[in-house]
DNA sequence: ATATAATATACGTTATTTGTATTTTTATAT
DNA sequence: ATATAAAAATACAAATAACGTATATTATAT
């Protein structure tokens, strides 16, 4: 019982780490079988193919996502801080998974782990939308915008903090998140006498 | 003319960012081809296959390599200065090639790449070597050490100075050269009264 | 000893890569 | 404009590599 699973953790962090480093076509099944120690037919235990892998790990990876989301969001800081918390989470999830493997992933020829992303993107977008929503209620933000422009300016957001031509006005990504989150809540107007 | 250089250089430089992320085994023609830009056949005009590409830069690599360690061992220095200079450039070159590129490198089948890394080391070793040599007979280090030796020893230390276990004892890489350095010339022995 | 699980090996089947040939496009000079 | 040369696009057979499965061998534990 254990040592099976000592062998599928084997195969899964061996994948991670290729999937991570080199994306998913330049990597084979014997090469994470070698990397992790495991003869190939052991491998064809747990997974059926090459895709089957990467689809768990993607999971994984999310699930992981919207557990320190969900952490973020119920803790008891500031607004503020936790949507820049959020934001942080979002880029490092976005840098540490590389190009390489993303750009692998939306080619890939059976749909199979796009329509994974899909659905995971779905429900993310659900828990995003209701949390906003739930933020308006409690009077956090502004009730007259509507959530889903509210969603995808974040997410646009997000994009804009990987974009070098943004980053590069900044010294470092810590005064960029700041200015740009200030912007996010306040606009570009100068703050009227009273508000903090 | 001009036009032909620009594509080779293109083509080289596709090849070299691939090779030194991926390796030589992951990466294909074509795909050198679509990052330089290029069709297929230019690319065979002026290299027969992806093996000759790599010769090519490797060669480049360690003929730049030669071309560093002269200017340094030609300057106007204190010895050791050039010696510490001379692991440090040794050491940045190393880690700059990954280990992925130097394992294809060496396990590959057709030992064309072998023979000419092979054939390059042998004529880094005549020129350390003669500067060796030429060291002794100035009275820079002991005559009374054989050059081979101390060259064997001096490869033995780059491998040491990339040796997790022996960088991590410093806090800094250039503490960690400065002792080995001093280790390297004067022994363990305390000095003696007047030596400097 | 026997059953179980993993490994090693071999192998036919696909899929990919290679290197070349042919055609089409593009650029350049006359 | 037209001829010429060079590169790109396309297509393709041959070679190579990867896939997934079957079978034999070797450990391991009960």
């Amino acid at each position: 019982m254990e040592k099976q699973s000592d062998k599928f953790k084997a195969i899964v962090n061996a994948a991670k780490s290729l999937f991570w480093k080199h994306g998913l076509r330049r990597v084979t099944i014997e090469e994470i079988c070698q990397d992790a120690g495991v003869s190939k037919m052991t491998c064809y235990k747990y997974f059926s193919n090459k895709t089957a892998i990467a689809k768990y790990l993607i999971e994984e990876m999310f699930e992981s996502g919207i557990i320190a989301y969900k952490e973020i969001y119920n803790s008891d800081i500031p607004y503020e801080e936790k949507v820049k918390k959020v934001l942080n989470l979002k880029m490092s999830n976005t840098h540490e998974m590389s190009q390489e493997l993303l750009d692998d992933i939306y080619k890939n020829p059976d749909q199979e782990l796009f329509e994974t992303i899909d659905n995971i993107k779905k429900r993310m977008i659900g828990i995003y939308l209701g949390d906003i929503r739930d933020s308006q209620k409690t009077g956090k933000i502004r009730s007259d915008v509507k959530p889903e422009f509210m969603l995808y300016f974040l997410n646009n957001l997000t994009e804009m903090l990987t974009d070098s031509r943004l980053v590069d006005i900044y010294p470092n990504p810590e005064q960029m998140i700041s200015e740009v989150m200030t912007f996010f809540f306040y606009g570009i107007m100068p703050r009227k006498n009273g508000e903090k």
